[in-house]
DNA sequence: CAGAGTAACTTGTATATACAACCAAATTCA
DNA sequence: TGAATTTGGTTGTATATACAAGTTACTCTG
């Protein structure tokens, strides 16, 4: 057997709740029926509650059940990773859309984040990232080509960030910022949304030791993805 | 007993890496050895154990054993702090404009956000947040007051959550989830913008290992606020 | 009718056990 | 000596069971 049954367990609660049988806040099995169901103990059953719990997507109380929580997409803050990974680990379907790859100037703010001069060259693309067909992630981004290694060089449109970078520098860094913004024309029909509609955006600058490589926004439509994460509270 | 015997465990072994009896990275006592330390199953053990890992405190690997997880590696975005003192640091005026604090039942949602039996009374505050006076974090707080222990009772209405609870637990951990939201009537009012602006907002879950402490709700206006921070990049 | 009590169901904690999977070091064998 | 095997310790999964604790709805009683 492959899969422990847990994660069975886990997989069947999520398709039904993605199949909208079971609707936010409804009642779903208790532990003594999926048990049942999957001729498993409580136990087992439990733990696969358990474990959605933690990840969000369900929510428990004693005594009265356990239930299905708010449903958006959610990552963990943590580990801002590559959002195909996300999708496809939450079981979804994932597709990109290229919109454009093309040489880009460098100017004023973008040659600052970069640490380039004015008018260097830069590999500039867009592409539309999508779960089940809704647009998810608009990603703009600025590569330095002069710090992508050449042996990455002719396959490295076609790498995510991340399995570049990966591949390049297992030290490499990045920055985030975050930031609540209005969708403007271009990013509301991107993501098909209304235009001024709140949007996650987030500023990712990756840099290696050789400098900044890359500088992406990538951007979230805030009525359909939510970051999470697990934290430590820090003083001071 | 009113504490659970895993908790103990947890209690136990967060005590001896806070007392550096167990350093870094050096391999904790197994699942056996604290089961008959403290004579209880394995199963009571392991489990926590798994808490542990899951807050980052401990790293395990089959075969092998349970070890110290790595106690700094946690960046600012990671460590989302009192905004009072982010203010001061950005050498700007920092000022409070408390809203209210009143008692308040837990009901549906919040009670199961905050792991308590429906109708339990929680302590309720409001607070506005200022940057040189202009309003940059509307707070909105709720906590479990049995959570909160007798010697910081009196005082915790002056105190933020990251005060008392740095004082009270130093493993203390939170879960974060950050959202894009439009402002509705009562966050435009308070933190004076337009009906419908994008805001940030950051729900946080503080937690000990008693359970969780507090609830909060912090919303800042999308047009002045931004959270940054460096992050490692996580392949998979 | 109002209220207390009870029954049925839920999740929470805990135990004892079994076997699988994995790792490292010691042992055995060629 | 060097490679394969065994052994003992570790975590991972799973079962069956028991009782505690919280919620709801029903029933009984005054």
């Amino acid at each position: 057997m492959p899969v422990p049954k847990f994660v069975e367990i886990k997989q069947y609660i999520c398709q039904r709740i993605e199949a909208g049988e079971w609707p936010e806040y409804s009642q779903v099995a208790s532990e003594n029926q999926l048990a049942q169901q999957f001729s498993c103990s409580r136990m087992t059953a439990r733990r696969a509650l358990t474990e959605l719990c933690e990840q969000g997507v369900l929510m428990r109380s004693q005594g009265l059940g356990t239930f299905v929580a708010e449903l958006k997409s959610q990552s963990s803050m943590l580990a801002i990773r590559n959002i195909a990974d996300e999708i496809k680990e939450r079981g979804h379907g994932y597709s990109v859309q290229p919109i454009c790859v093309e040489p880009r100037l460098a100017q004023a703010k973008l040659a600052v984040a970069l640490g380039v001069p004015n008018d260097t060259q830069l590999a500039y693309s867009e592409l539309v990232h999508c779960e089940d067909g809704y647009p998810i992630q608009l990603e703009q981004r600025f590569v330095n080509p002069e710090l992508v290694p050449d042996y990455l060089k002719q396959s490295f449109e076609s790498l995510t960030p991340h399995e570049y970078l990966s591949r390049h520098a297992p030290l490499t860094q990045a920055t985030h910022t975050i930031e609540a913004i209005a969708a403007d024309q271009a990013i509301a029909e991107r993501l098909q949304i209304a235009l001024g509609e709140p949007c996650l955006q987030i500023s990712r600058r990756t840099w290696s030791s050789q400098g900044v490589v890359s500088f992406a926004l990538l951007t979230h439509p805030g009525s359909r993805y939510r970051l999470g994460g697990q934290l430590p509270l820090h003083e001071s």
